[in-house]
DNA sequence: AGGGCGATGTCTGCGGCTGTCATCAAATAG
DNA sequence: CTATTTGATGACAGCCGCAGACATCGCCCT
């Protein structure tokens, strides 16, 4: 055995998720959850840029996941596909184990700051995709846009499947958001005046 | 001429950007701010909530814009066409001003607290959006959709206006950029063999 | 055996942010 | 016209998030 336990980043996790979770995100100082992980609040700091970082420890892996889904599409499938084919792949893993993703999610959706910080994550999701996509030769515009609607599409399902208590299948709701969207969006225009929209 | 200056927000608002412009976001204390406002740091938190929101002083104003364009499409409009033609009344808008905006855009583009403030300040458009469409009559699902992938067009939208050093109009920009999303979205599933994407 | 290395602890300090109370001019009541 | 209330501000004290600097100490490599 070493001079310290093993997985100091973990533990720190754990306990930030716990403590969050039981006494709320504001309520837990930075010293407290490095003492409940058996460390110091300077280590904690050493770990984790900030206190809601330690929140989405893992979640490097997820990009990893959606740039190797995105490069796997097959070669004549197009952008949103793509996309859509990626997001399915995270559904799936976040699926398989949901009890972590649901108390993560309370927590989150709890507090302002945690509510940015997830939105940056997803913002981060987004420029990967979009980068995935033009290494299939995607053009910027369209790579930007399927990116980041797919990333919207991704939010706006999950909050549906954990309020639908996750009786649901992810990967299958995101498939049917993105048959949704695609009818929305193919439905504008539809007996429109002349005049309306503005401008040409 | 009262016991003290007018406008104590606007002063506040004008005085951070500025600095923040000159010397970063980081570098500038609440303090600082403060006093060349001709006021305490007491006072510049009983103003602003944190240091990040003095950037996004006005941005209310916006949100009312958004539930006025989305209420006066016409009643046939979809509700991508009713987000678009909102969309485009606050490019109008933004537009109206532009040195004020690209510099914001400088000093939030510079920042990761600030990115992350923006984007949390785009969810509430979409969520006002959201709102106004189901005031429309637009299904639950319909709404979150067509909102939250507005306000994403309109982020990449708004960050190709600026790169392009804003000659080009941002609302016949946004109609493009509608458009090509679209295209994007109707594009999905040509030429897919059948055993993809995977699931039913 | 010795020396470098990496993870941690300790100490110190700044800045963001808040609670509390005092102040004072302007609006309002009587 | 005076008394009172109100609302914005200042002054002061304090917690916590976070970072710099330095010491410590097992582990690994030679």
């Amino acid at each position: 055995m070493g001079r310290w336990e093993p997985n100091a980043r973990g533990r720190l996790a754990k306990a930030a998720l716990t403590l969050y979770a039981e006494q709320g995100f504001e309520q837990t100082t930075a010293a407290e959850i490095a003492r409940s992980a058996g460390l110091t609040e300077r280590t904690f700091f050493r770990h984790f840029a900030d206190k809601r970082e330690v929140l989405f420890y893992g979640s490097d892996s997820l990009l990893d996941l959606l740039v190797q889904a995105v490069a796997d599409a097959p070669p004549a499938a197009g952008p949103v596909d793509a996309v859509s084919a990626a997001l399915q792949a995270v559904g799936a893993m976040i699926q398989e184990t949901p009890e972590p993703a649901r108390l993560r999610y309370a927590v989150v959706s709890a507090n302002q700051e945690l509510r940015e910080r997830e939105l940056a994550k997803f913002g981060e999701f987004a420029a990967t995709i979009a980068a995935a996509l033009r290494d299939r030769g995607v053009p910027e515009l369209a790579a930007s846009l399927a990116a980041e609607t797919g990333t919207a599409v991704y939010r706006v399902t999950f909050a549906r499947w954990i309020a639908g208590q996750a009786q649901l299948d992810l990967p299958e709701l995101l498939r049917e958001s993105m048959a949704e969207l695609r009818d929305v969006v193919a439905d504008r225009l539809l007996s429109s005046p002349a005049s309306w929209p503005p401008g040409r």
